[in-house]
RNA sequence: GGGCAGCUAGCUCAGUUGGUUAGAGCGCCACGUUCACACCGUGGAGGUCACAGGUUCGAGUCCUGUGCUGCCCA
């Protein structure tokens, strides 16, 4: 498991203005100095590998001593603010991956804002979850000790959850430490400490002065295991296997002629114990018209193969005109003269209605209403003024309204209710069916609608504001996309219902008082204003109060009830950007960092609390709370199936550091976050005997115990409980993509190992210990290689910087590994070689190679912050003396965190000089090419002479050394008229952006006058002697003659056609020109080739 | 039912305003460990860009439709 490093802390004991936050017990204790040695590291003193643990608790230890992570609310003269909060994770349990990648990606802006210069702020904390915390607690306490929350009592309970949120709180801070955020850990929250829950209750009641809270009655999703109402979105839909009843309901009194009773079906029989109607269309005819026009419309559209089903449906519809309408229009005759039909089992008689929820087209065309216990019917009920017979108690038990069945739980209520149904006869017949059953997230259990009183924010005022801040731009959502299902789900501005039957939360700050008359309560709150109340509508008052406690009990005799319930989360998290700065106090931190500037977050939680933020911020402070939501992708499973603890597809973050790395992880993370919606990632065991791999199935992974492919050896999941299995060591689960990162942390590792080792000379026993490039014309490049580098390194920051300022943080990383390796250490670090065994320019080589090095450590340090702080200290000590051109004269910072970003001046990128080295390695490319597919041994030194134009020839002559160790070759000439051994092997290189091209290279003659882009060639001749493979090169001949004659003749085409000649762009056409010339001239060169070793073969 | 994405190499993903021979990492094949790194080096193989139409001199890229997958909302 990753470091030991915990933060704690009390969130309780808070008090004063703006309470000091809690400290992580190491911080600020140890000073820097003795946690990287001191001393030259030469290579010797490096090992091999990078060795992330170490380095970690070094960095850590080093960070918290200098404390670089915290801000104080003071800005420098001129100085820009970048401030951040963090999604805060909740205390239920360990981080996951989700948020492993959310905070790397805080982290990454966080650490390049910083480097920047701006005055940054990262706001960490966490969240009370209410109901999500609360269920965990309750499930355990029932496990554990067969106690219900209600034997335990409110205070105990929540207690309880003050004592595991202390321990999670801890653990996930933990975590967080231990992927490198940099977040201010002097200022962690929490959602339910002191200072969050004045805000709530501040918020609270100024809405409630608006007249913005109301109560009223809803159909709420009731989760009987918790006993809570839950929103919407905490509800998720399986299917199940369930039955469909039709029942017979009779008509009271029927007259002559009319049908003598009506058949409703129903999956839930037991609610119509609550039906209060029977409802029919008020004209059915014309709703069947309707069905069928509807039909018919679909029909013309439709595909031929989904016709005949379509055709089925309208006969079906003719037979129902024929059949069931005359019923139905008689029913509906009947229902609007007010009559009656008999509840079965309770005899209750209940009207007959007309409302056009009854859908002639189906089943029996009528339909049971229960409006207490089903969202539609609910709606009708309101349209018809129906009475509403809640028939539940909160803990899913019958209530006294279902008469005989009260007591009784809803599955048994169900059975009972329909054996009662058959043996009196009423029921019709029973489908099958496969049902849609809304679960509650929280306890996996069905959900039942129920009509409880409830507490609204009203949104239509609330919302516009919010609106407009997406609309006109104030507020940008990356990707755009998102911004839509932001806009769709505010301009509903449905009433957000805001009370939870918890205990775990911010209790709703309402005090409910009967009897006394407004004036009393006037005199008893007098000079008060954190006080406001409203009539009750039951001729009693709603007293709110943004304190705690009332502080008065009574108010003219009559005794004040707090609310019972507790506030949904989101109402408390809603505030969070605000509230953590110490809204409503006007404090310099909320002063300096608010409104924040971006905030960092996935796509599943835009609606409930991106938006929830934004109005809430806009209505308490006037300002938006940021200016950018940044929206990463979720990370799933190689099924595409969401990663859960539940179903053990999981990887656990820590496993991640623990093995590979932090920065592994992160540039893992990093390479993930590009602007698709999911990335996909394969899940594997790692057997801890023999570290073989083994894919995680959607078998496997439920077994409590793997045994491994490779040595057979068995070990333990997330799922062993047994003591057997429990005794096997853990296989932890990982993915193979982290080792990119890990691979590219001990390449960096031992390129900085390779720089230290050249820094001594060993001639002289000088150590070269850096130079001042800071003043203005010091860092000036001579060499091409050198000139190369440097203006990669300017493009590639310039570039860096832009993925990272556009939120493309994926491009951002790709780019640093690319260049850090491709170019950096396979490029210049190998043409190096050569020129640092030179006296003569051995240090114009380091001086090169150090700013380099310096200034990829620099922008990789927001990515991989362990590896490039753990490489910068070694650097600052052998090379105390470097001034960076962009570090205005100072010496290398003490911690990288706060080093300056590298801003090399736009004036070294040269796009000239970077196509030209480009030829330097096309050709080295070109001769390693003829080596390869020669098989020539590795260390064979063979000969190589180059034709090339005068040009080519003098960019190659400075290379030359660096050449011949790089491609293992001695070269034998270089120039126009060099010609290759006979029976060499050879090869053409094309190399553009330069002019002169070798004799006999193919020019462009564009048309119209248009220059073509000149391709000057260089003709390699690598002279093979009897290494020479003749079969496998006359046959890569005879491939390489059949392509370009394809390719040919394809230009050829291109050309040919008029259209493209006189519609393309010039340059366009010209270049095809160009690319026909060369082809073509491949081709004679390798009929050539072709022709002279069939006269070798003989 | 409405909305948003995705479909590119064996796997996971890039691919900007349409323009040479469509890229990367991992995996695979061949060769190679005295000289920073085998967590490595050099070279290689591997793609009908889901499918069908259309626009265009030219489409992975733009438009229309179809299929499949995922997510959000009802």
């Amino acid at each position: 498991m990753g470091g030991a490093a915990r933060p704690g802390r009390s969130p309780r004991g808070d008090r004063g203005r703006f309470p000091p936050a809690p400290r992580c017990p190491e911080v600020g204790k140890n000073a820097t100095k003795a946690v990287f040695p001191r001393g030259h590291p030469l290579m010797h003193e490096l090992p091999k590998h990078y060795d992330h643990r170490a380095a970690q608790d070094r960095c850590r230890t080093l960070w918290d001593g200098l404390r670089t992570w915290h801000a104080e609310p003071h800005p420098a003269p001129g100085q820009r603010v970048f401030s951040i909060v963090i999604p805060p994770p909740n205390v239920t349990g360990a981080l996951h991956l989700g948020h492993a990648l959310n905070h790397t990606l805080q982290d990454m802006l966080v650490r390049t804002r910083r480097m920047q210069g701006f005055l940054t702020m990262w706001m960490p904390g966490t969240v009370h979850a209410g109901i999500a915390t609360q269920a965990v607690v309750e499930r355990r306490l029932l496990e554990e000790e067969k106690l219900s929350r209600h034997d335990l009592g409110r205070e105990k309970l929540v207690a309880r959850i003050w004592t595991w949120k202390e321990q999670y709180e801890k653990r996930i801070l933990g975590q967080l430490r231990d992927l490198g955020a940099s977040c201010d850990w002097e200022r962690t929250r929490f959602t339910l400490d002191e200072r969050c829950g004045g805000a709530v209750r501040e918020a609270f009641l100024r809405l409630f002065r608006r007249g913005l809270v109301r109560r009223g009655k809803r159909l709420v999703n009731w989760d009987t295991f918790l006993q809570t109402a839950i929103s919407d979105d905490e509800v998720f839909h399986e299917t199940v296997k369930g039955h469909f009843w039709h029942i017979r309901y009779d008509i009271v009194d029927p007259r002559p002629g009319e049908p003598t009773s009506v058949t409703v079906a129903t999956t839930r029989p037991e609610t119509l114990l609550g039906d209060t109607a029977v409802a029919v269309h008020p004209s059915p005819a014309r709703a069947l018209d309707e069905a069928e026009q509807a039909l018919r419309a679909k029909r013309a559209e439709a595909a031929p193969k989904d016709q005949p089903a379509l055709d089925k449906e309208l006969e079906a519809l003719a037979e129902r005109r024929l059949g069931i309408l005359p019923v139905l229009e008689r029913l509906a005759a009947m229902a609007r003269d007010g009559r009656q039909v008999r509840l079965p089992l309770v005899g209750r008689v209940i009207p007959l209605v007309a409302d056009e929820w009854a859908k002639p087209e189906l089943g029996s065309g009528c339909v049971k209403i229960t409006p207490a216990h089903d969202h539609n019917d609910y709606e009708v009920g309101q349209r018809q003024r129906l009475p509403m017979v809640n028939i539940l108690q909160p803990d899913g038990r019958l209530a006294a309204t279902a008469g005989p069945y009260a007591g009784l739980s809803i599955t048994q209520a169900r059975t009972k209710v329909v054996a009662d149904l058959e043996a009196a006869g009423q029921v019709v017949s029973v489908e099958d069916r496969i049902i849609e059953l809304a679960h509650s997230d929280r306890s996996k259990t069905p959900i039942e609608p129920y009509l409880a009183d409830q507490w609204f924010i009203r949104m239509a005022e609330l919302a516009q504001p919010a609106l407009d801040a997406v609309t006109t731009g104030v507020i940008r959502i990356v990707p755009e996309r998102y911004a839509r299902s932001y806009l769709d789900w505010l301009s509903e501005k449905r009433d957000w219902p805001v009370g939870r039957q918890l205990w775990w939360g911010h209790r709703i700050p309402i005090w409910q008082v009967g009897g006394a008359t407004e004036a009393d309560l006037a005199s008893a709150f007098a000079g008060r204003d954190d006080v406001s109340w409203q009539p009750d509508g039951a001729g009693g008052w709603f007293v709110c109060s943004s304190r705690e406690s009332l502080g008065v009990e009574r108010v003219a005799g009559y005794e004040l009830v707090q609310e019972a319930d507790v506030l949904d989360t989101w109402f408390s998290s809603a505030l969070w950007p605000h509230s953590t700065l110490g809204w409503p106090e006007a404090t310099p931190e909320l002063a300096c960092f608010y409104p924040t500037t971006t905030l960092v977050t996935s796509r599943d939680i835009l609606t409930l609390w991106v938006a929830r933020m934004v109005i809430m911020g806009l209505f308490d402070t006037g300002k938006i709370p940021f200016s950018e939501v940044v929206i990463h992708p979720k990370i799933l499973d190689r099924y595409g199936e969401t990663m859960s603890k539940s179903k053990g597809n999981g990887v656990d973050p820590l496993d991640v550091i623990d093995l590979l790395g932090a920065d592994a992880l992160r540039f893992g993370m990093v390479s993930m976050a590009t602007e698709t919606q999911d990335v996909r990632m394969p899940v594997m065991f790692q057997c801890p005997a023999c570290d073989a791999r083994i894919d995680q199935t959607v078998q496997n992974r439920m077994l409590t115990r793997v045994e491994c492919p490779r040595c057979t050896k068995p070990f333990r999941t997330q799922w062993a409980q047994a003591d057997a299995d429990l005794a096997l060591a853990r296989g932890p689960a990982v993915s193979e993509k982290f080792e990119a990162g890990r691979n590219f942390s001990n390449k960096l590792w031992n390129a900085t190992r390779f720089v230290l080792m050249n820094l001594a000379d060993t001639d002289s026993g000088n150590a070269y210990r850096g130079a001042d490039w800071s003043h203005p014309g010091a860092f000036e490049p001579e060499a091409l290689e050198d000139r190369w580098l440097a203006s990669r390194l300017a493009s590639v920051s310039r570039d860096v910087t832009a993925a990272i300022d556009s939120a493309h943080f994926a491009e951002a990383g790709r780019l640093l590994y690319a260049f850090a390796w491709d170019e950096f250490c396979s490029a210049y670090l190998e043409l190096c070689k050569s020129r640092l065994a030179d006296p003569a320019t051995r240090d114009r080589a380091r001086a090169m190679l150090v700013v380099a090095l310096d200034t990829i450590l620099r922008l990789l340090h927001p990515i991989m912050p362990f590896l490039t702080e753990e490489i910068w200290q070694h650097l600052r000590t052998a090379l105390p003396d470097r001034r960076l051109p962009w570090d205005g004269g100072a010496a290398p910072a003490e911690s990288i965190m706060v080093a300056r970003w590298p801003e090399p001046p736009a004036s070294w990128i040269d796009d000239a000089t970077e196509t030209r080295f480009g030829s330097f390695l096309a050709v080295l490319g070109g001769i390693r090419e003829i080596r390869a597919r020669q098989n020539v041994p590795p260390r064979t030194r063979v000969s190589v002479a180059i034709r090339a134009g005068r040009e080519s020839a003098d960019l190659l002559a400075p290379l030359t050394g660096a050449l011949e160790s790089m491609a293992t070759v001695q070269l034998v000439g270089l120039g126009p008229d060099v010609t290759g051994a006979p029976g060499a092997s050879s090869a053409t290189i094309y190399l553009t952006g330069l002019g002169a091209a070798a004799p006999g290279a193919p020019g462009a003659h564009g048309a119209h006058g248009a220059v073509a882009a000149p391709a000057a060639s260089c003709d390699l001749f690598v002279d093979l002697a009897d290494l020479v493979d003749v079969e496998a090169e006359t046959a890569r001949l005879d491939k390489e003659i059949e392509a370009c004659t394809k390719s040919i003749a394809g230009k050829q085409a291109i050309l040919a056609n008029e259209s493209f000649v006189a519609r393309a762009k010039p340059e366009k056409v010209a270049e095809e020109r160009a690319r026909l010339a060369e082809l073509e001239d491949k081709l004679a060169k390798a009929r050539v080739a072709r022709a002279a070793l069939a006269g070798r073969k003989r």
